[in-house]
RNA sequence: GGCCCUAUCGUCUAACGGUUUAGGACGUAGCCCUCUCAAGGCUGAAAUACGGGUUCGAUUCCCGUUAGGGCUACCA
């Protein structure tokens, strides 16, 4: 019985996927899962001047990367493309011209001097700035003959001049503005092209978008949309206006105070089930007491409903969290695959997958990002160039080298080189020398790793195997006398 | 300046008039575990911006104030 759900994202090509702009399409990806419509990635590019080379695969790069896939969009054609803007110019000029017909609309020539100088003055009148509405009363053959002359000209909306308008918003209920606050707002440009204004509202109807769901910014222009698809007689969608995300300090999220593309997340070792997962949250919960989320569990419980209305801070330390979280629920496997390129990158080419496997198991739970694998246990792979300072200080005592030594010994002398038989033979010297295990733990870790800090020794030894570890072990020996 | 939106721990948030000594999570402090670091377990500190109403009863409804944000372009 109801018509088809149909919504879309309608990003501007002027540079990378915003993490603002991953929730919205985020919202409105899961909202037309959730009810089994279609999602559309429409491209707006309105504005010539803005326009950025590449940034529209870029965004398509990052939108398919975190999983967000539109139904219909650039190289995804469904009934109702072309989904470029500028690809759709003649629509916009068929639509204005009848506004135009219906005196909905006006030729405007006034200059772009004229209408700052305006607009200088009212403000030195403290007057709010808007269009004095200098051309809207032009006598349509005058101004048609001035256009067909070849005159400059942008086209405007008449905006009633009275009353008001009132509108329900899926998220903040009831909002309700003045006629006389909304300008006579230009529709297409001299240079021919629509403003957003326009071109939302033609390609929303024409797309047969049923939900717009869109940030904040846009609330207050609303009202004008409104108008249009009163004027061309068109069905209104239901609107949802999404609370915007912010630095720090509240303000409206940007660039300056840290990173907002996808991609810088994902090259920091973010994974995108934890992007994802914690952009979702940032305005939305379940309504119980999980945090940890699929995108399809997130389908599963979407609900505009239960979409808050202020603002949210983008908190980094709770995006670590989440993707630690994340990376825990991934297999060894999988995790694999992604630190494979990373130790590449690096100059670590890992031969042995097993050996790889092993070595993930033992640092999963102690890493935050993907990159941490690389980071944090490249010793797993080549010999530990350099020894934490502070732990040589600290740990490497004048009696170390001996115990190192016997230790050497000793496991070189052990068959079964596994873990609990290595703990059998550390806490045994650890004895027979009469001090503490932990005497012999330290210096032997930052021997085999040049770190102080990293998995359960033991394990560690076994996964090193026999030969490098007696190896290491009497290396270290060498260098730390050598200092 | 005008218009619009918003307002619970530092942060993300729960509560849809009473079951609330306002719950959870991140972060933070302490303790436990322990070879280190994590992880895990336990405990603690930490919030309804303010002022009026409405009501037997307000975090919850209404009004005002304050604060923050958005918009106010031939940008989106």
């Amino acid at each position: 019985m109801s018509a088809q759900v149909r919504v879309r994202f309608a990003p501007s090509p002027t540079g990378f996927l915003h993490v603002g702009g991953l929730r919205t399409a985020l919202y409105n990806y899961l909202f037309a899962k959730r009810q089994g419509g279609k999602f559309v990635l429409r491209i707006e590019d309105t504005d010539q001047s803005r326009k950025v080379e590449g940034a529209v695969e870029s965004l398509i790069a990052a939108l398919d990367w975190s999983g967000v896939h539109y139904d219909e969009g650039p190289h995804k054609d469904g009934a109702f493309g072309p989904y470029v803007q500028s690809e759709r110019l003649p629509l916009y000029h068929k639509h204005a011209q009848q506004l135009i017909e219906r005196g909905q609309a006006y030729y405007c020539f006034c200059t772009p001097e004229r209408l700052d100088q305006v607009r200088q003055k009212q403000i030195a009148m403290k007057l709010p700035p808007s269009y004095d509405r200098h051309c809207r009363d032009i006598p349509p053959e005058q101004s048609a003959t001035r256009v067909v002359a070849g005159e400059q000209h942008v086209i405007r909306m008449k905006v009633p001049m009275g009353g008001e308008m009132t509108f329900e918003d899926l998220i903040r209920g009831k909002v309700t503005i003045a006629h006389k606050v909304l300008d006579d707002q230009v529709l297409v440009k001299s240079d021919k092209f629509p403003t957003y204004h326009l071109a939302v509202v033609v390609d929303d109807h024409l797309m047969e978008i049923s939900h717009v769901i869109r940030g904040e910014e846009w609330l207050s222009s609303t009202p004008k949309h409104i108008l249009l698809y009163q004027y061309f007689g068109w069905n209104l969608p239901q609107f949802a206006h999404l609370p915007l995300l912010l630095n720090p300090d509240k303000t409206k999220l940007s660039k300056r105070q840290g990173d907002v593309a996808v991609e810088d997340y994902r090259s920091k070792g973010y994974l995108k089930e934890a992007i994802v997962n914690f952009v979702a949250f940032l305005g939305w919960n379940p309504g119980d007491e999980r945090e940890i989320f699929s995108l399809e569990e997130l389908i599963k419980e979407f609900s505009l409903e239960r979409v808050g209305k202020s603002g949210a801070v983008f908190n980094v330390e709770k995006l670590n969290w989440i993707n630690q979280q994340h990376i825990r629920r991934k297999t060894d496997k999988e995790l694999a695959e992604m630190v494979k390129p990373i130790l590449m990158q690096k100059g670590i080419a890992v031969s042995n997958e097993g050996y790889l496997l092993k070595a993930i198991a033992l640092m999963k739970e102690r890493v935050t990002l993907v990159q941490d694998f690389a980071e944090f246990s490249s010793y797993f792979f080549e010999e530990p160039k350099v020894f934490d300072e502070a732990g040589r200080q600290k740990h490497w005592e004048a009696e170390t080298n001996q115990r190192i030594s016997a230790l050497a010994d000793e496991l070189e002398a052990l068959k079964d080189f596994n873990h609990q038989n290595i703990e059998t033979v550390v806490k045994a010297l650890a004895e027979r020398l009469q001090i503490k295990t932990a005497k012999l733990i330290h210096p032997t870790r930052l021997a085999l790793s040049g770190r102080t800090v990293g998995p359960g020794l033991y394990e560690m030894m076994e996964l090193l195997g026999k030969e490098t570890v007696v190896r290491r072990l009497r290396n270290a020996i060498q260098m730390m006398v050598r200092r």
